[in-house]
DNA sequence: TGTACATCAGTGAACGCGCGTTCACTGATGTAC
DNA sequence: TGTACATCAGTGAACGCGCGTTCACTGATGTAC
C-alpha cells in the first residue's frame, strides 16, 4: 500500500486543493474531513499521515486559495498597458458575476472572511498576507498618488472589494446583487 | 411547570437574544442549540416549543441582530445637525475599535458574512433587508448629490464598512488593524 | 547488484463526543361551565 | 366565583448521525549491507 514519496507529496497537494474548494463552498465548520478526503479520491482515516489536525489543513487550504486569487489579481493588473487600466482589469474580475458565482475558485476573504476572523493564529496571519499582498496589487494602480496616500486607498479599495462580493452572495434579490457589484467598482475606479 | 403566555413570549425573546449574541460571537455553525439555551438559563429539549428547526432560529436572531446596528446607525446618523455630519457620526461609530472587539454586539453582516452567504431565503432576505435600511441611512449623508448617485454611493460605502470591519478582525496586526479602519473611513467620507 | 528489513502511505474500523431533533413526563396556566 | 379538565412551557433522557482523531493492519517503497 505504500506509495513513492512523489505520489505521496502529490497526494497532500491534492488534499489541500480539495479542501481549499470545500472549504469555500460550504465553510469551514461545515465542512468535514472525511468530505474533504473522498473529493481528493481517498478514505479519511489517511488524513493524519498529512498533516496534524483539522485547523493545519485549514491554514495550507488558505494560503492556497489566497494565492490563487493574488496570482490572478497580479496577472490582470499587468495585462493591459497602464497601471490604471491594469486596476480596472483586476477589480472587474474580482467584482464580476462570475466571480460571484463561483466562491469554491474565489477569494477566500470573501468566501470565509467572517469565520477567518475566528480562526487561529496561523490561518489569520496568512490570511493578514494574502491581504497585503492584493493592497500591493491594488496600489500599483493608482500611479501619481503619493506612496502612502496610495496604500489607505488601496486597503479602503480591498475592503471595499471583499465587502461587496460577501453582500452580493447574501443578497436573495439578483438585480440588487448585480447593483451592489456595479456600484463597487465605480466607487473604487471613479475615486 | 406550564408558564403564563407573558413568561413564554418573554422566553422566546431571551432565546433569540442568546442566539444573536452566541451566533455572532462564535459563528452559526459552530454554535449548538444547546449553547444557546444554556445561555438564555435554559435547558435544550424546550427549544422546539418556540422555534421550528434552527435555521428558523438564525432567521430571527439575524434579525433581531440587523435591527439593533440599523437602530444605532440610524441614531448616530440623527445625532448631529447636519446630514453630512451625521454620516460622519454613523461611519465612525460602524468602524470604531469598540464595534470591532464587540463582535457578539455588532452589525451580524461582518460577524456572519461568509455564512450567510449560505443561510436559507429566509435568513438571505432577512439580512438583505438590513443591508438595504443601511443603505438608506448611509445615502441620507450624501446630500446635495443626485438621489441614484447618493444610492449608488451608499451600496459601496456599505459594502467598504462591512469588508473593513470584517478585515479588521481577521488581521493579526493591531496596527494595520487600525489602519484598515482608518483608510476606510477616510474613503467615505472624502468621496 | 541483490537481499533483508524497516518505513510508512493509505485503508477501514473504532473511539468518545456533541450535534439537531424527538418524546414522555411535570405541573402550573388557561378555559369552559 | 368556583371547579374540573385541557393545554402546553419547560425538563431531562434518548434517538441516530457525523464529527475529529486514533489505531491495527497491508504491502509497496526506501535503506543498509
Amino acid at each position: 500500500m505504500r506509495k513513492s514519496r512523489e505520489e505521496a507529496a502529490e497526494t497532500r497537494r491534492r488534499i489541500i486543493a480539495s479542501a481549499a474548494g470545500e472549504f469555500r463552498r460550504h465553510g469551514i465548520a461545515a465542512t468535514g474531513l472525511a468530505e474533504i478526503m473522498a473529493a481528493a479520491g481517498l478514505t479519511h482515516g489517511g488524513f493524519y499521515r498529512h498533516f496534524a489536525s483539522k485547523g493545519q489543513l485549514v491554514a495550507e487550504a488558505s494560503a492556497a486559495a489566497l494565492a490563487g486569487v493574488t496570482e490572478r489579481m497580479e496577472e490582470a493588473a499587468a495585462s493591459r498597458k497602464s497601471p490604471r487600466k491594469g486596476l480596472k482589469a483586476a477589480v472587474e474580475r474580482y467584482l464580476s458575476p462570475t466571480h460571484r458565482d463561483a466562491p469554491s475558485e474565489g477569494c477566500p476573504l470573501a468566501a470565509l472572511g467572517s469565520e477567518l476572523a475566528r480562526a487561529d493564529t496561523d490561518t489569520r496571519e496568512i490570511a493578514t498576507a494574502g491581504f497585503l499582498k492584493l493592497v500591493d496589487t491594488i496600489a500599483g494602480g493608482f500611479d501619481g498618488v503619493r506612496r502612502d496616500a496610495a496604500r489607505a486607498r488601496a486597503i479602503a479599495a480591498v475592503s471595499t472589494l471583499v465587502g461587496a462580493l460577501t453582500m452580493a452572495r447574501i443578497v436573495t434579490d439578483e438585480a440588487l446583487s448585480e447593483e451592489i457589484l456595479r456600484a463597487a467598482r465605480e466607487s473604487i475606479l471613479d475615486a
